[in-house]
RNA sequence: GGGCGAAUAGCUCAGCGGUAGAGCACCUGCCUUACAAGCAGGGGGUCCCAGGUUCGAUCCCUGGUUCGCCCA
């Protein structure tokens, strides 16, 4: 088979991902008794584009997924998509608005009709996208949240946890985007530093014994004012607890209450309490009885309650409450204050707080099995200081409110009759049960992150019982980003335990953020956002997915730049050049079966079976960053740089004998290689495997991951460690005269002691070769004499001479070998100081200690050489 | 205010109690029939600072500095 010299991804990838598919190899086999794997994809937003952070998680999980499925493991990948309520709705609205049309003049049946269309026609882009990063899901269990299946799911949840009254309904300060128009659970508010008005506006008593100032940063919401609390230790208003004031613009009397939830060294120490639009004031106003009095309206402008403000918008009607109240001399001051502003995590506006019917869930008898499968060790975090985020969430949460009021989601399954009863059923019933009225479905939809919850779940047959949640939940690692451990991780463990009474996964995974190079978050705005489809347009998936991984530490986030994809192709390209050149080679060998290995064979495979150690050890650790580069450094290193330049020279040998034992040798070598980099860069692996088999070796996704080999006992390899030793010696020297590469040398070698001389001379046909020498002397040293006018080299085991008479400065050399003396001496200096300290002598392990004392031996070895060497030049 | 992370070569980052590493960039020489997307050689580092533990600290502990992030 002919290969072009140049690996080209675009003109392989699709064909071998549409053969993986076609040969049915992402969707698992079960065989009994085989260990488990199984991991859910996080499923990706269905309105989303695929971004590097995908990137990043996907690949990990393919790794992770390839890795155990090569292991013979039973091993599911379920992918799927989320039908992201509000980002969803948000979109379609805007292609609606571009047509001139809303959702509210076309109605909520037609709407959600538009979005099913428009989710059929563009829902799967991101879909399409997963599987050119090379993802081996198992396509055949695609899931979708909205699908019939979930949906069922999650009605179900919702009934279940309603009957044991983990759910409830409930008047409740919610966050409110106006922009959106629905509730926003706490964590879908994102808090921004930003400057605004600290106002301090004065309150006159109704005893008119004189005034309080209070000082707020919303002048507006003081028509909902319904109290004034101050700290209760605050000896400043002691006096004035229990007395009332008069609101300013509205005359409204209201009391002066005492509460810790109080700064008294923030403002004035005296705070207006708004118990309507304020979560701080909201709960002061439960602990003291206060009325609630909502001056703002869903649309965010104000309401009848805001008397002559009515119909302003909030930040119109603040303007013009600062007008009146100066008109009244009520306003004190105005200063800049930097503050916290809550803004919607999706459109941006400004958060506010509102009292609305909400639903939510209690979830402190949620959270505390979640935090018990964590003490218990049922589920770990990768890395383990994740875990503190999740503690924290769990240890401090609020009930969640899971009711939205978009159109696009899981319909709550609650029906009120006009009598105010609320049904909840998994079917609608037909009258109410209690009162026998008409009953109207619950106008809401649950929060996406509750269907998001049941996932590991409800994607395998859950509420039914089914194979799938029998072979392969609870899953056992579940990667994700840091950001959404509150979000979604947190929710799985707590309902996944509810609802199975097993923890959802085994192991959290977590993956850091990928910043642009600059170290920036990757944003719309910024517009310094990735197109992963781009970078694997113009270098392929396998250098995209290498580039990710090498330098990828668990948690750390990791900085992108296009010059690491080229890197990695550059490493594609080697890997291809290197087996095309085996493919080359192979003649008609088989692997195993040469029986005389040459040391470099030896040398090569001891290599591999580290390198097979090194790469499954750190995958089984999640640390691939550290497995990529083992394999990186193996291929590179050991195999393209020494092992195939040492082989050539026996391929081009006349013995049939030698020819075939490096053909053997670098066929088995390849092969192992090949399998070891698969769950990285899959595509060129594949490419490359079925080039180089020509008995049928099938797939390498299904092939088995290497095991170490047998490895001849003998010098081999040492052979080998010491002729690289020699050889750089050599190419040193050649470097230190300018030699061309072309010019041949003469070489004089000396070795130390017979074993040195025994491994140099049987590699005597690779030095010549390497070294371009024609005229090869390796003798051993000691009394025999050294060449005079000479370039001497310093080498473990021995010394070198490239005698080059007439070209040589005698004067220059000595300067040099002089140089060379003192750094050796220097570094003996070093270790001899170590050895003489007798606190290290006593305490340290011994075989610190000995390597510290051989390391001396060869130091004052090579020192001696040299000394010896300036004698002879003198 | 509470918590977390980072600080190592010019840049991006690994490493982590026992002689400082990679990629990119830079310098020198090479199109050596697998690969110039390459080969060979080279320069470049008080491993943020100050203490402590230890025979020994870039690594562990304490405190600090700078940067980034999360929560309130």
């Amino acid at each position: 088979m002919e290969l072009p010299s140049r690996y080209e991804p675009s003109k392989v990838e699709s064909k071998w991902y549409a053969y993986w598919r076609s040969h049915d190899f992402f969707t698992p086999h079960f065989h009994s008794g085989n260990p488990v794997f199984s991991v859910v994809l996080p499923p990706p937003n269905v309105t989303g584009v695929l971004h590097v952070g995908h990137a990043l998680n996907h690949t990990w999980q393919d790794i992770l997924v390839r890795y155990h499925r090569m292991l013979g493991d039973n091993t599911l990948w379920l992918p799927g998509s989320d039908h992201a309520g509000i980002s969803t709705q948000i979109k379609v609205e805007d292609l609606l608005r571009t047509k001139g049309q809303d959702r509210f003049s076309m109605g909520r049946e037609q709407f959600v009709d538009q979005i099913w269309q428009w989710k059929e026609q563009y829902g799967g882009e991101i879909l399409r996208q997963v599987a050119r990063l090379g993802d081996s899901v198992d396509w055949s269990r695609l899931r979708f949240t909205l699908e019939p299946e979930l949906s069922r799911a999650v009605t179900e949840a919702f009934v279940r946890l309603y009957d044991q009254g983990l759910i409830y309904r409930g008047d409740y300060l919610v966050n409110w985007c106006v922009s959106c128009r629905t509730a926003l659970s706490d964590i879908e508010v994102e808090h921004q530093e930003e400057t605004g008005q600290l106002t301090r506006i004065q309150y006159p008593l109704t005893d008119g014994t004189g005034q309080l100032t209070v000082a707020t940063t919303r002048p507006e919401t003081m028509l909902g004012d319904t109290a004034v609390a101050v700290h209760p230790d605050d000896i400043r208003y002691q006096a004035m607890i229990g007395k009332t004031l008069r609101v300013p613009l509205v005359n409204r009397e209201i009391p002066i209450v005492a509460d810790s939830a109080v700064d008294p060294g923030f403002g004035t120490g005296a705070v207006k309490v708004t118990p309507a639009h304020d979560p701080t004031d909201f709960g002061i106003g439960q602990r003291h009885a206060l009325p609630s009095l909502s001056v703002i309206g869903e649309d965010g402008t104000m309401t009848a309650n805001a008397g002559v403000y009515q119909g302003l918008d909030r930040l119109a009607a603040r303007s013009r409450v600062l007008e009146d109240l100066a008109l009244a001399k009520a306003l004190v001051s105005e200063e800049p204050i930097f503050h916290a502003v809550g803004h919607c995590e999706k459109c941006g506006s400004v958060i506010e707080p509102l009292i609305s019917r909400q639903w939510f869930v209690r979830m402190k008898p949620l959270a505390a099995p979640a935090l018990a499968a964590l003490d218990h060790g049922l589920t770990e975090f990768a890395p383990a200081r994740f875990e503190k985020i999740y503690r924290h969430w769990l240890e401090n949460l609020r009930d969640w409110c899971i009711s939205r009021q978009i159109w696009w989601g899981h319909r709550i399954p609650a029906y009120h009759c006009a009598a105010g009863h609320v049904e909840v059923a998994s079917t609608a019933p037909e009258r109410c049960g209690t009162c026998g009225g008409e009953l109207e479905p619950d106008p809401d939809v649950l929060d996406t992150w509750f269907s998001s919850a049941l996932w590991p779940f409800s994607t395998m047959g859950w509420p039914d019982s089914s194979s799938d949640l029998e072979q392969y939940y609870p899953t056992s690692v579940l990667c994700t980003g840091w950001d959404i451990i509150p979000f979604w991780v947190s929710r799985m463990i707590m309902l996944g335990i509810h609802f199975t009474g097993q923890v959802p996964f085994r192991t959290v995974l977590i993956n850091g953020l990928v910043r642009d190079a600059q170290g920036r978050k990757m944003s719309k705005s910024l517009g310094n956002g990735v197109n992963p489809e781009e970078m694997i347009d113009r270098y392929g998936a396998d250098a995209l997915r290498m580039a990710l991984v090498l330098g990828s530490a668990p948690g750390n986030d990791i900085r992108f730049s296009e010059e690491k994809v080229e890197a990695a192709m550059h490493f594609a390209n080697k890997v291809y050049n290197a087996v095309r050149f085996v493919l080359m080679n192979r003649g008609g060998a088989e692997i195993g079966t040469s029986d005389e290995l040459h040391p470099s064979d030896t040398w090569i495979r001891v290599k591999l079976n580290a390198a097979i150690e090194a790469v499954s050890v750190a995958i089984d650790r999640y640390e691939f960053g550290e497995a990529a580069r083992a394999i990186y450094d193996f291929f590179w290193d050991e195999f393209c740089d020494w092992y195939i330049e040492l082989a050539k020279i026996r391929l081009r040998s006349e013995h049939p004998g030698e020819r075939q034992s490096a053909q053997d040798t670098l066929l088995y070598v390849a092969k192992a290689a090949l399998s070891l980099l698969h769950p990285f860069m899959p595509f060129v692996t594949e490419e490359l495997w079925q080039a180089l088999s020509d008995e049928d070796w099938g797939s390498i996704m299904v092939s088995p991951w290497p095991t170490k080999g047998e490895v001849p006992l003998g010098p081999g390899a040492w052979t080998v460690e010491r002729f690289i030793g020699l050889m750089r010696t050599v190419r040193n020297l050649r470097a230190e005269l300018n030699l061309p590469p072309q010019q041949t040398i003469q070489l004089e070698v000396l070795a130390d002691n017979p074993e040195i001389l025994a491994a140099w001379r049987q590699m005597a046909p690779e030095l010549q070769t390497l070294g371009r020498v024609d005229r090869l002397n390796i003798e051993l040293g000691g009394k025999r004499e050294r060449p005079g006018r000479a370039i001497a080299g310093i080498t473990e085991g021995g010394l070198v001479f490239i005698p080059l008479e007439g070209v040589v400065d005698l004067e220059r050399e000595r300067e040099r070998l002089e140089k060379t003396a003192t750094a050796i001496k220097a570094e003996l200096a070093r270790v001899n100081a170590r050895l003489s300290d007798k606190k290290f002598v006593e305490r340290a392990p011994q075989d610190i200690v000995q390597e510290a004392q051989s390391r001396m031996h060869e130091l004052e070895a090579r020192l001696g050489r040299v000394d010896e060497r300036i004698d002879d030049l003198k």
